[in-house]
DNA sequence: CTGTTAGCGCTTTCAA
DNA sequence: TTGAAAGCGCTAACAG
């Protein structure tokens, strides 16, 4: 691989000239311009971005730390911000933290000694340790999906509360009173935040909530599973289950299906993710949209702020809002 | 941040000191090894990755181009990739093509600049003009899923033909004798590898291929719903359908049922590729699995080998054999 | 066992 | 308008 001392050789000019025709940063002699413009041709000369990157302490390059890219919620936030990456020229480097602190913590050294100029980080835990070392370092952070506490950070959120309201207002205005929940039992998680809005709405309509009838499950498929069975067994006269996210939805909806219940016709299912997945079970399934792709390129447009234009203004936090995606799993009670 | 020389200072002791007892490249005595060691930890000192990798040749860094990480079929691979590479030490940067040509050209030029040791590269197109430039300058490349013409490249596939007869032959198994087909119409593609192996497994069992029934969609959802209306209008006892692809093969169910058939009580629906969505719709898919994490371990593995261990032999093609998932789709034909 | 020093490939100041 | 040269942070050959 041919270096900037060869183009200058080849050209007859110093490397300093090669170096401003590169970047254009200084006028140079069209004479000159055109011999080295030849050189580089001739030499199929790249400029070796390591070099430059030691040089002027700049990477372009960021770090993506997620749970897993191949849960489609992830794999969508980290297209967004691959996508917004491209367009500005920077480089993402993808670093699945399999929900596991160690590995978060060994990805945010790995990112520091890289010199990465920025981090996009989606929390697994709350705890805030391993940002600090990047964060005192002086690299620009924006957390997504979660807070972290005590961190000077500019954060992004998916509106929660808002999008457990709307759930449960949909099934409210359809007609249901007799309402289920299910979502994890952890406090102070988005999900925690989802069955706030559910019971804010059920509060505004003068429902009451029965507590028997909020199930905790792990947000998975078989969480949903066995959320449906526990609700079936209370022998309670449910109408509509508010499931805090989609997969458990699904896990609900299945088992209600296999135990002899029709969706919607008997029971209503919403979820909350919006996975497209959803799109394609059977019935269609309503939920609450979370802007995923857009959080990916809204979080890189955060960094890219204090990163480029060097934004070193307070930590802000941006709320992104959820929208309502009504398919066929959900629909009047029967009467 | 500190560096080498703040480190060689506080210890006092030169920075090629420094240097040793970070590598443990040489011997270095207790004494002044303690006050290295001591000076690392009071400054907090990490080496900087750049400079080692300019000096050293050698950035510890590979590209995974891909067409879409959001699609779950790449994001499977690429957590593969990702996995391997994290076990290896060696991060990777992730760079989606959108199946645009010159969008990959473009990282090609990206992941030469940067000096990435290697490349992970699921090619959209079978032309291979763009990754001359890295071959040529030397940086190994493994290419996945679709073979390239004329570059001495190793290659990672799927047995698609195996696959494919696969398939047919679980569906011939069942009983069914009147087959349809449906794959994209390109040729020398891994779908058309499939369908060459649904006609060998007919031809082996003597049954005769209608042409009327093999129907060119493209690979999507559309594509499913308008083979099975076409393959509907013909008129003809169909008892089983081949669909090259999952996401065909739910497009395909989907339009079946609307039209009130019944999956597999009439007709029987077998897919290809084994996406986590194929479990979750009714009935769940019969698919051909294809081993896509361990497509991405393996291709990290191939990769490895000539970066690290320099393996610089002829070009390798590995074939990854596929599996028979047997779900709910798929069933004897009615008598 | 240890230190000095020449680079890796580039940018940019300083001097012409 | 141009070039010489220092230096980014590190490794490793060379010389003690």
């Amino acid at each position: 691989m041919s270096t900037i001392k060869d183009i200058a050789r080849l050209a007859r000019v110093s490397t300093a000239t090669v170096s401003y025709v590169l970047n254009g940063t200084r006028p140079v002699g069209a004479e000159r311009h055109q011999r080295v413009m030849a050189a580089i041709a001739e030499l199929q000369y790249r400029p070796n971005a390591v070099a430059q990157s030691l040089r002027r302490k700049q990477t372009r390059t960021i770090g993506l730390v997620i749970p897993d890219n191949s849960n489609p919620f992830f794999a969508e936030v980290a297209k967004g911000v691959e996508d917004a990456g491209y367009e500005a020229g920077v480089s993402v480097i993808l670093c699945n933290s399999d929900s596991n602190f160690d590995r978060e913590l060994r990805y945010m050294e790995v990112l520091r000694d890289k010199r990465v100029d920025g981090v996009i980080f989606i929390a697994t835990t709350a705890k805030a340790d391993h940002v600090r070392g990047l964060t005192a370092a002086g690299v620009p952070l924006v957390t997504f999906y979660r807070q972290l506490p005590d961190v000077d950070v500019d954060t992004l959120v998916v509106d929660n509360l808002g999008g457990g309201y709307q759930a449960t207002r949909h099934l409210i205005e359809l007609g249901h009173t007799a309402l289920a929940c299910v979502a994890p039992a952890s406090t102070a998680s988005p999900s925690s935040l989802r069955v706030k809005g559910f019971r804010q709405a059920m509060a505004e309509a003068g429902l009451p909530v029965d507590e028997a009838l909020i199930y905790h499950g792990d947000n998975r498929f078989s969480g949903g599973r066995d959320a449906a069975e526990h609700l079936l067994q209370t022998g309670k006269p449910i109408t509509a289950i508010f499931a805090g996210n989609d997969v458990m939805a699904i896990g609900v909806m299945r088992t209600l299906q296999a135990q002899g219940r029709r969706v919607p016709a008997d029971i209503s299912v919403i979820g909350f993710d919006g996975i497209s997945l959803g799109a394609y079970v059977t019935p269609a399934l309503t939920s609450v949209m979370q802007p995923r792709y857009e959080a990916g390129q809204t979080a890189f447009r955060l960094l890219l702020e204090r990163m480029r234009d060097g934004y070193a203004g307070p930590q802000r936090t941006i709320t992104l809002e959820t929208r309502l995606e009504v398919r066929d799993s959900t629909a009047p009670p029967a009467r």
